[in-house]
DNA sequence: AGCGCCGCCTTAGCAGTGCTAAGGACAACC
DNA sequence: GGTTGTCCTTAGCACTGCTAAGGCGGCGCT
C-alpha cells in the first residue's frame, strides 16, 4: 500500500534537492559533490539515477518550466492577454530560482509532457485563426525573447541602487557627451534594461507587432 | 620604429587566438592549459596578462560585439531599417563563433568604447524622435531578443535533416494527437525555431510593435 | 662596466571537478 | 540457501582554474 520506494534517493529527489541547493550556490557552485552531500549519500550513487551531469540538469529545466504550469488559455480569453500571461508566469519560473534561466538555456532536451503541453497551445493558437506556422512562431519568439531577457537580468548581480550615483558618474566620465548622453538621460528617468518595467515594455512591443501579423495595418500611412 | 612590444604574448593576441581555438573546441573544451599550448607558453603565464579567466571571456566578447561594427544608422536611413540590418549583424556576428552567444550571455562587463557606441546608437533614435527611454527600452528589446534567439539556435547540435522524417515521426508518437498535430503540421509545413526564417519573423514582429508604440493605431479597431 | 629592477615566463603543486571501476550490503525471488 | 538485481560505497583517474616562488633577460642607472 505504502507506495514508498525503497531508494533513499530517487531522480525526482535529486531534482528537487538540486533545485533547493542551486538558490544558495548558484549554477557555478552546483556541484555533484555538494548535491551528494545534501542528499546523504556519496557523489557517485548520484549515477545510478542519472547518466551525467547534464542529464540532471535537463530534469531541473523541465522542472524550471514545468513549474511555470503554462498550458492552453482559458475559456474566452484573447490570445493576447494570454501569451502576455503566459510570458510573465514563464519570466517568474526562471526568476524563482537563481540562475535559472541559464538552466534552461543549456537544457538540452525536454520531457514528453512539456512538449505535449506546447503542442496544446499551438492548437489553441491555431484555434484563434493563427496558422500553425505562424503559432510555432509567435510562441517560439516570445519565449526566446523571455529567455534572453532573464538571462541578461540574472547576469547582473543583484545592484543595491545606492551605488547608482556612483555608476552614474563613472558612465558620464566615460561618455564624449558628458551628462547630456542619451544613455544617461535615459537612465536617469528610471529606463532600465531589466527588471518589470523594462520586461513589460518588450513583451508589449512584440504583442503588437504580432497582432499587427495576424492583421496588417497598411504599411506606409502614418497619420 | 618597428613597433613590435617585446612580450610573445598580449592580451590582444590571447583574444584572438581564444576565439579561434573556441571554434575547434567550444566553450566547454576551451581551457586555459589549451590556449596556453596554442600561444607556445606554459598556462600560468596567461594569468600575467589577464586576472581570471572570466575577464579573458569578458574580452572575447566584447571582441565579438565590436566585430558586428554596428554602430549609428547613415545618414537618412530609417530607424526600421536601421534597426533591421543591426539585429541581423549582430546575430550574425553571434554565430560568426561557435557558442558566440553563451560568451556574450556570460559576460560581465563591456568596454568603454562597446558603451559609447550603445550611447551613439541612442542618440540616433532620439534624433528620429524616440524618447531617450524608449530608445533604450527598444535596443535593448531588440538585442535580448537576438541574444536568447541565437542562444537556443546554437544550443542545438547542427541537426542533420536527414533524420528530420525520423524526428518527426518520434514526435508523432509522443503527441496524442498523432499526425495531425499542430506542432507536427508546423514543422512539416517548414516552421522552425531557428534559422534565418524564424529570425526574421521575430525580427519583423518585434520593428512592427515599435512602430506600433511610437505611433499608436487606435487599439480596438481590427477592420 | 656593473648593478639592480622589473616585465614576462617557468616549474611545482593545491584544491576541487565530473566520472568510472570494482565491489559490498541487503531485500526479493526461486 | 543460493541467486539475482538494486542501490550504494571506496578508490582513484584525468582534468580544471589558479597560486606561489623563482628564474631569465633586457632596461636604465651610477
Amino acid at each position: 500500500m505504502c507506495a514508498t520506494k525503497r531508494p533513499g534517493v530517487t531522480r525526482h529527489t535529486m531534482i528537487e534537492t538540486a533545485l533547493r541547493l542551486l538558490d544558495e550556490v548558484g549554477l557555478d557552485g552546483l556541484t555533484v559533490r555538494k548535491l551528494a552531500t545534501e542528499l546523504g549519500v556519496q557523489s557517485p550513487a548520484l549515477y545510478w539515477h542519472v547518466r551525467s551531469k547534464q542529464e540532471l540538469l535537463d530534469g531541473m529545466a523541465d522542472a524550471i518550466i514545468v513549474a511555470a504550469g503554462m498550458g492552453p488559455p482559458r475559456g474566452g480569453e484573447p490570445w493576447q492577454d494570454w501569451l502576455t500571461r503566459r510570458a510573465r508566469t514563464y519570466r517568474q519560473s526562471l526568476l524563482a530560482h537563481r540562475d535559472g534561466a541559464r538552466i534552461v538555456a543549456s537544457a538540452a532536451w525536454l520531457s514528453p509532457a512539456t512538449i505535449q503541453m506546447f503542442n496544446d497551445e499551438l492548437a489553441a493558437l491555431v484555434d484563434r485563426g493563427f496558422t500553425p506556422v505562424l503559432a510555432l512562431r509567435t510562441i517560439a519568439t516570445i519565449s526566446q525573447y523571455v529567455n534572453g531577457f532573464v538571462l541578461l537580468e540574472q547576469a547582473t548581480p543583484r545592484e543595491p541602487t545606492e551605488n547608482r550615483e556612483k555608476h552614474l558618474a563613472a558612465l558620464a566620465d566615460l561618455l564624449d557627451a558628458g551628462t547630456s548622453a542619451p544613455l544617461l538621460i535615459a537612465i536617469r528617468e528610471g529606463g532600465t534594461t531589466t527588471g518589470d518595467d523594462a520586461f513589460e515594455h518588450g513583451l508589449r512591443t512584440l504583442i503588437a507587432g504580432t497582432t499587427d501579423t495576424l492583421n496588417p495595418r497598411r504599411s506606409n500611412d502614418p497619420a
